[in-house]
DNA sequence: CCCCTTGCCGAAACCGGTTTCGGAAGTTTG
DNA sequence: CAAACTTCCGAAACCGGTTTCGGCAAGGGG
């Protein structure tokens, strides 16, 4: 009988020294685990004295409960579940590890932990969900990058699963969620640059199905009014998530009869993309054409010039999330649980007043694509 | 009694529906739960017919076993540990979503999760560690980022908990591992930068508390020696882990009497501050300096030139190291459990012939100096 | 002085599984 | 054809906690 030995030898493998459980705590009082149970999470009807002696004895005991023996009485594993998409290329997301910090952090803080799956597509995504659900891997998720549509709200919403969104949605019915606000940033971005003396300035977007994609455009567009430039729909570039879809955005940009003097990107690597095309086409960034951009990735830093970005706290946003989660699970309502921070704007070189009118980098373009 | 209520509150939280446990399956068939449990779990002692009864009843009322439920008596979890350190600054981790789309990846295929922790010093690694372990939150844990001596080897080891290291350590005793063999990728990159006609070929080590570290400055020596080169100490330099203290080393490095013409990295961050020397000092990056360097990171992709590296393939580490960790789980002896997998050489254009000789460069760079 | 609260804790059920033990059939052996 | 094995499954204990229920003792009110 292989299961059973495997087992029992695993079970042997764990602990050398047998596990302390509530009974033998409760023995070593002589007092019933019931008791050293309530005592324990703060139960009223515990005396304050045996309380004291019940959590010294664990403490000298060196009892620590078994989270998922809880589990099965609570129905809670004091875990918090986070389904990441890591696309085929796109996948180097130096954030990650700052947002996971931060989660954990406030996770262990309170002695939760969280469990992490991953999966490739977006149908990935959901399977994977569904399957932690069922298996009730975690008492709640936290879903990263928020589609304007998101199936994964939908599932969670109708089972009933406790979830907070890092990013709002197009329904936000029962949804808890922490965001930054880029439009506020996009705003400022699309003033910056006009007040710098920029009168022809463009937006390059993100993905549309992300929410904050909309939001970005939209930020850029009021900063632009709030400046009193006219927002010109031409100005509003192809959608691009990384440097090479960002550089091909930019060319076509570029291409326009008058031409933009800066941009504003809603993600760094994209903005990062224009730097190639800057390369190509002999202009330089800072100078004949200014970029300013969003998310605050360390590539950044070292681009040459500087790039100037909205930078996003992502560890912040990673405690703020977990936060949010545990009271969603505690029973607080969604309602409650909305919060909304800052992007730091970062001032580096790539933003400065023009060197060139519109028309007047209209004419150097087509001078070089003569040579 | 306030926790009485949010406990109850949660339960009915988390499922719409009533989850559909094992009694369930049991009395729609008509048989036990002890006969469901051992049908399902493949225990001998239950007829062909039966066992296939018992699991399509299982499928059609959609019964998933709890594996918080089936833990308390089998003392799995199903879970895989991982506690990443995650340094103030350092902490962009590209490699970190791959690495861990890789672990998930095997894991989720056998059923198993993954949890994630996180600390910012060594200390508060084991400190994690250590709660993790007495909590039973994992069944066994990953260690990346293996020192040479190694708290956290120690630790586990005594407490007879199953892990298994991405890297080696100094007492292999009771280990089992995965590592990419950077010694042959700096051995190569050694001779390859002598076959290209350098003689003085430096290397600048990465952190000296890690195994790597000390493999691959053994890899550079061997290769140094193959090519019928002389090791000499000082053309070791100091050891770098960012883009800075590349810098550092590099210009430290070329300070030299008879500075090197090529350069070995331990770390592609470092290397990447050595294009950073070459800006300054007035040099071409694989024209008056070559380089080489090791880990892959994207960010080498952009740099101008490219740079030439060892690239590691931390998504397949992460799933073998699943694997094996599953393995040494269930039973198999840490001493099978050891993989060594290659880096595979990126060609990119920061390692060409020498421009100049030792001496010339050394004319070079005191002309600039007089400037 | 008795009855009724109130405070505090023990006994036992319970959560959802797994595993041990034993026994009723059916099968083989002598 | 009885005895001895097998095969297969049910009954019940068990894992480590939580929670319900009830009861005892002390205290307060009439």
């Amino acid at each position: 009988m292989q299961t059973g030995n495997t087992a029992a030898q695993a079970t042997r493998q764990i602990g050398v020294r047998p596990r302390v459980t509530i009974a033998d705590v409760a023995s070593d009082l002589g007092v019933t685990k019931s008791t050293v149970s309530r005592a324990l999470n703060g139960y009223p009807d515990i005396a304050e004295a045996t309380r004291l002696r019940v959590s010294r004895a664990a403490d000298r005991l060196g009892y620590r409960p078994l989270a998922h023996a809880q589990a099965i009485r609570t129905g809670r594993v004091r875990s918090l579940g986070l389904v990441l998409q890591i696309d085929n290329e796109d996948s180097a997301r130096p954030f990650l590890a700052n947002f996971i910090a931060g989660v954990t952090q406030t996770a262990s803080e309170q002695n939760w932990t969280i469990t992490i799956a991953t999966a490739e597509t977006e149908k990935g995504v959901q399977d994977t969900l569904s399957r932690l659900v069922d298996e009730h891997k975690a008492d709640g998720f936290i879903l990263p990058r928020t589609l304007i549509h998101d199936g994964r709200v939908e599932k969670l919403r109708t089972q009933n699963v406790p979830f907070v969104m890092f990013g709002r949605t197009s329904d936000p019915t029962g949804c808890a969620w922490y965001d930054i606000k880029g439009e506020d940033a996009m705003r400022a971005a699309a003033t910056r640059l006009a007040s710098l003396g920029h009168t022809r300035i463009a937006h390059v977007p993100g993905g549309s199905q992300y929410t904050y994609s909309q939001l970005r455009i939209e930020g850029y567009r009021e900063g632009l009014e709030a400046a009193g430039l006219k927002f010109d729909p031409n100005l509003v570039g192809a959608p691009a998530l990384t440097r090479k879809a960002g550089d091909a955005s930019t060319r076509a940009l570029l291409e326009l009869p008058e031409p933009p003097t800066a941009i504003t990107f809603a993600v760094d690597r994209a903005a990062l993309g224009a730097y190639r095309t800057a390369e190509d086409l002999n202009l330089r960034i800072g100078e004949e054409i200014s970029v300013i951009a969003y998310d605050g990735v360390p590539e950044g830093a070292y681009a040459n010039p500087g790039l100037t970005t909205f930078a996003v706290n992502s560890r912040q946003a990673g405690e703020r999330l977990a936060a949010l989660l545990i009271k969603r699970i505690r029973g607080t309502a969604p309602e409650q649980l909305r919060e909304l921070a800052p992007a730091t704007l970062v001032e580096r070189g790539s933003d400065r007043p023009p060197r060139l009118t519109p028309a007047e980098l209209a004419q150097c373009l087509r001078n070089q694509s003569n040579l």
